[in-house]
DNA sequence: GGGCGGGGCCAAAGCGTTTTGAATAGACTG
DNA sequence: CAGTCTATTCAAAACGCTTTGGCCCCGCCC
C-alpha cells in the first residue's frame, strides 16, 4: 500500500493525500478527514527511505562510540542512551547507534554526514582536541559534544562540573579544620578523573596548602581496589584524618576498609565519595557525605534535548549546559578530632 | 558531491559509476580503478536514502524495547545492545533503537515494517503469547526473539536454559545429602525467575521432596534484598541446610548474611548463587559455587548473528539458541553436616 | 459584469541511487 | 566477409515520497 494506491482508492491525487497525512493548509477539512480514514484503514505507512529522499532529512540522530565500552570507557554510557531512545522516541525521532574503531572514526562520520543518513549527531567520549569535532564544525553539521573539548566555545555541549565537585568536599573538610586530607582516584586517562583530581588540586593550593604526594592514591575503579587503596592510607605513618573518593565503587571498597580497620566514620575519619554510595551496599555505615549528580538516565535526556535543539540552530548560550554538583551532607565526616 | 556530478568528472554514465563503486562484473579493471580512486579523492558518500529506495533494503536492524528499562525489565539489556552493535558494526549495518510504549507498540513495528525502515527486527523482552509475534510471523518479516514464547518453534529465538540451571544446582545439593534446600527468589512477574524457580520445583517433584513454603523466600534483586531473605531463612525454627539463590545480586546479600551470622560456607551452610558473585564483592569469603551463563555482551553477540541468519531465511533449526548453563563448582557448598 | 483573490485540487518535476534494455565496437567463427 | 559473441558503456526508467507551479471554480468588489 503506497500513496499512489492510496490516492487512487480515494479518487484523489497524490498530492492532496500527501498534503492531508502531512498537515498542510490546502487540503479542505473534509478531505482531510476522508483521507486520514482511508489511511488508518487500509494501513497506509510512508516508506521512509523515500519520504527522506524527498526531504533530505532523516528524522534519524546518530551516536558513534569505540567498541571498547566498558574497559577503560565510561562504564555506564549505555544508561545514556537508555535516556537518550526515552526522550527521542516521544519526539518519533530515531537512534542510529554505530560502533567503530578509532581508525575509522572519521570516514565513520563521514559517512554518516555526508550520506545524510542522520540529522544530527551526538560525540561521545570527548577527547581534548577532537578531530571529530573539528570535522562536524567544518562541516556545519549539528552536533552535541558529550564532555568539553579544547573548542568548547564554538559548539554545543554538555558536561559535568567535575572539578566544581571535589573543591566543594575540600573545602567542607577544610572548614571542618582537617589539614591532612587523602585522596583516591581512578585512572587519569579518564577525563572526569583528572578533571576533579584538578579541583582538589586547586582548592588544596587556594588554601595554601602543600600536596603530599603519599596521600594521593591511585585504584581500579572497584570496590577492591578502593578496599586496598584504603588500607595503604591507613598503614601510612602520617594518617590522614580526611579522605575524599572521586567514585562510588571505590568509595565502597573504602567505606569497608574503615569499618574492618573498627574506625568510626566522621570521628576518626571523615569521608566524601564522589557520586555516592548505593542505598544497596550493605555496610553497616552512617549516610556518606557525598557529591550528587544526575543520573547518566537524567544526562541522557538532557543530551537529547540538546541534540533536538541543536538541530534548530539556537543560539550556543542554550546548546552550552554544565551540571553543577552539589554537595549532600550525611554523617560520615565531622570536625577533625 | 552526487553519484551525477562524480560520473560527469569522470566523463562517464552514472549507470558506470555505479556499477564501478559496487563491485559489479560488467566494468573494465581499468575504469573501476579510474572511478574508485576519484571517488576517495572527491569524497563521495552515497545518499543512503536514495540508496535504499532504489535497492528497497535498509542496511539497517531495529530494536524496540519499553521505555520502563532498569525498572522492572532486564536491567542488563543496554549490555546486550552493546554486543549487538560491536557485531552489526563489523557489518556495515546500522541499529536502531526505538523505545514504545505498550499500547503503542503494535503500530510502532507496523511503522518499522511497512516503512520498510529496517531489515529486520529484534523483539526484545518477549511474552509468553506475544501479539509482536503474532504480527511479525504473518508479514513474514524476519526477526529473532529474545526469549521463547508459545509459538517458539514457528520463529527464530534465542534464550537461556534457565530451568536446567536450577535443575543443575539443586541435583548437586541432593547429591551432597540436602533434604532442606531453600530457595531465594527475584520477583516471578521476570521470566528468568519464574523459569528458574520452575527448575527448582521440577527437580524436588522428581526427587520426591515435598515443597516446603516456609523456605522459598522472594525478595528485591538487591543486595539488601538477599540479605534480609538469608536472615529471615536464618530466624525459622527448622533452618535449611543449603540455599540456591536465583540471582548474584540477592547472592551477594546472602553470603554476607552468612558470614555476619559466623556461619562456615560448605559447611554449616551451602550456598549455590545462579549467574555467580562477582570478583570484586568485597566478601571475605571462599569462591561461590555459581550456575554460570555468558554475558549480556555475548549474548549480543549472538543474537545480532542470528539476525543475520535470519534474513538469509536459513533453516529454523539453525536459528534456535538455547545456552545451557553451566555449573561451577565452587567451595561454598559440600557434604551436608 | 468583469476582474481579482483565494480555496482546493492536480500533473509533473524533483530527490540520488540502482537496474533494465539497448547500443557500440571489437573479436571471433565458419 | 557476413554473422555471432562478448565486453563495455549508456540512456532512461524505476523506487515512493514531497513540492513547485498551475488550473479551475466560486464568491466578492467596484
Amino acid at each position: 500500500m503506497d500513496l499512489k494506491q492510496l490516492s487512487r482508492a480515494l479518487g484523489l491525487s497524490p498530492t492532496t493525500v500527501s498534503r492531508a497525512l502531512n498537515g498542510y493548509a490546502e487540503v479542505s477539512e473534509s478531505t482531510r478527514q476522508r483521507v486520514v480514514v482511508a489511511a488508518a484503514e487500509l494501513g497506509y505507512k510512508p516508506n521512509f527511505a523515500a519520504r527522506r529522499l524527498a526531504l533530505q532529512k532523516s528524522e534519524t540522530v546518530g551516536i558513534i562510540y569505540p567498541p571498547d565500552v566498558g574497559e577503560l570507557g565510561d562504564p555506564r554510557f549505555l544508561e545514556v542512551v537508555g535516556g537518550l531512545t526515552e526522550r527521542f522516541g516521544e519526539a518519533g525521532i530515531d537512534l542510529l547507534i554505530v560502533t567503530t574503531r578509532q581508525k575509522d572514526e572519521l570516514s565513520t562520520y563521514a559517512r554518516m554526514v555526508q550520506g545524510r543518513r542522520v540529522d544530527a549527531l551526538l560525540v561521545a567520549r570527548t577527547r581534548v582536541d577532537d578531530p571529530r569535532i573539528d570535522y562536524l564544525l567544518d562541516a556545519g553539521f549539528p552536533f552535541v559534544a558529550y564532555g568539553r573539548t579544547s573548542r568548547s566555545d564554538e559548539h554545543p555541549w554538555f558536561d559535568f562540573d567535575n572539578a566544581l565537585g571535589t573543591a566543594l568536599a575540600l573545602q567542607r573538610l577544610l572548614d571542618f579544620g582537617h589539614r591532612r586530607i587523602a585522596y583516591v582516584q581512578a585512572p587519569q586517562q579518564l577525563s572526569f578523573a583528572s578533571q576533579r583530581f584538578e579541583g582538589y588540586r586547586q582548592s588544596l593550593a587556594q588554601a595554601d596548602l602543600p600536596e603530599h604526594a603519599e596521600w594521593v592514591v591511585q585504584s581500579a575503579m572497584t570496590r577492591r581496589g578502593g578496599y586496598d587503596a584504603m588500607r595503604r592510607l591507613l598503614a601510612l605513618a602520617q594518617r590522614p584524618s580526611a579522605v575524599i573518593v572521586d567514585n562510588n565503587l571505590a568509595g565502597i571498597g573504602v567505606v569497608r576498609a574503615l569499618l574492618d580497620a573498627g574506625l568510626r566514620l566522621g570521628r576518626e575519619m571523615s569521608v566524601i565519595v564522589y557520586d555516592g554510595v548505593p542505598e544497596d551496599n550493605l555496610l553497616p555505615s552512617p549516610a556518606i557525605t557525598s557529591i550528587e549528580q544526575p543520573t547518566p538516565h537524567r544526562a541522557g535526556e538532557m543530551l537529547a534535548e540538546l541534540m533536538q535543539k541543536a538541530q534548530q540552530q539556537r543560539p550556543l548560550a542554550e546548546l552550552q549546559v554544565l551540571w553543577r554538583p552539589a554537595l549532600q551532607a550525611g554523617e560520615s565526616d565531622g570536625p577533625v578530632a
